[in-house]
DNA sequence: GCTTGCGTACTTGTATACTAGTACGCGACA
DNA sequence: TGTCGCGTACTAGTATACAAGTACGCAAGC
């Protein structure tokens, strides 16, 4: 099919392409919670047939965005808290353990790449520029899980990503929140470079919270992406 | 076809049927390392189609127990120290979140629990039941996890096991292996009931190394199991 | 004898056809 | 008017057909 050739970016198999859309309608609460998938209609949207849909929602129901009922239909979830402070969980339990290695261990190049990072982030904030500070939020923090050796830190970390973007991208961006992000990203940094691994598992808890505290105000501004409305 | 209906136990499609059969041969080493697996192969074997196959395989592949290489083959995974250190990082970092909140906060129910989950290894011990100490071991992890109130943390602890159970399958059961285990279990056990999470974290730690240990004896037993022969 | 090139027989990825099962509306009946 | 039951139109699960690409052996030429 010619079209798959030309819509398809080089490189990103049919699988990718369709979890990447999906992920992103999601997310983005262009397919807002409780909304009923079709296979078909996605495969027909998307442009490819229902095989790679299918596995691009596995996917997705691994990251709890969305619950496949057999033989019923497949679902965009609803904002749950009992998700949401399971990913946090995890992303709690595997990065702060990274993050005690990684002070332990940290050697001078692996700083320099931090405090690269940390000034790019200075110079986002600066521009005010949202994506390229997102881009680097996250970069920091693979960069942390990667400097304890167990770079399956960050790779199940990142799964968790869904149910924290979906928070992240409906709360309004505050006055300042970059700024507050960067001041700690900053005391994390820190912490790693003086190898004072207690600090750095502070500093990384409290950061890590930080995305929670949001939870109460999309409550209230969209009480229909909620299990009981 | 009647050959799905008979052959396939109430309740499990053909895809978990896929996945336990495929999952019980990698980590038994009748599929040994290195093996090239044919899908074709594998459906016909099984008796159902590619379909179920290609989901139970994507699955053994985040459990890194296959490995899908596209256009050329599938292949039953190596023994990789790094992949079993990963496996242990992860379980450590849970299940270590999840044992700190059990110590705070299990009840007297709970506790009986445990301790009932005790008595039964005592008596497997006694028995020399590896099969039914097997499973209670896995339970007892199970409801440590599942005393933090994050089921999330065993449902992910328990996806590194095919790492751990390929090596712990492959060792030599030696004489008072499962009394060590039970001892371990006790001192875990223990310190969750004195409500003391340093001591239940320090035990649980020195606890899931353990398996660790058997590993370089396996890789004298087995050299053609790991990657550099 | 060695190298090169093509053809064949695989591989996984994708598309499509078919099966089994659920929800729901509409019509018949009490 | 209310209720029961069946038929239709969906659903996901599974099976199969097709496409794209790799490895490898064999034959031809140097």
């Amino acid at each position: 099919m010619r079209s798959t050739f030309r819509e398809r970016s080089l490189g990103t198999s049919a699988r990718d392409q369709a979890y990447v859309a999906l992920r992103k309608a999601i997310v983005g609460a262009e397919l807002e919670p409780g909304r009923r998938l079709s296979e078909n209609q996605l495969a027909e949207l998307i442009g490819v047939s229902r095989t790679p849909v299918r596995d691009a929602l596995a996917r997705l129901r691994d990251e709890r965005l969305v619950a496949i009922v057999p033989q019923l239909g497949t679902f965009v979830t609803y904002i749950d808290e009992e998700a949401i402070a399971d990913a946090h969980f995890v992303r709690e339990a595997l990065e702060v353990s990274a993050i005690r290695i990684a002070a332990r261990d940290a050697g001078v190049d692996q700083l320099r790449d931090l405090h690269e990072n940390l000034e790019a982030q200075e110079r986002a904030v600066a521009d005010d520029d949202a994506a390229s500070f997102a881009r680097l939020d996250d970069d920091l923090h693979r960069q942390l899980c990667d400097l304890s050796g167990r770079e399956v830190a960050w790779r199940l970390s990142e799964r968790t990503r869904g149910q924290l973007d979906r928070v992240r991208l409906l709360s309004l961006p505050e006055a300042g929140y970059r700024g507050q992000m960067l001041a700690e990203h900053r005391a994390v940094v820190g912490a790693v470079a003086g190898h004072d691994a207690v600090a750095a598992e502070r500093e990384l808890r409290s950061h890590q919270r930080m995305v929670l505290s949001s939870l109460p105000a999309i409550r209230d501004a969209h009480p229909e992406y909620f299990q009981e409305d």
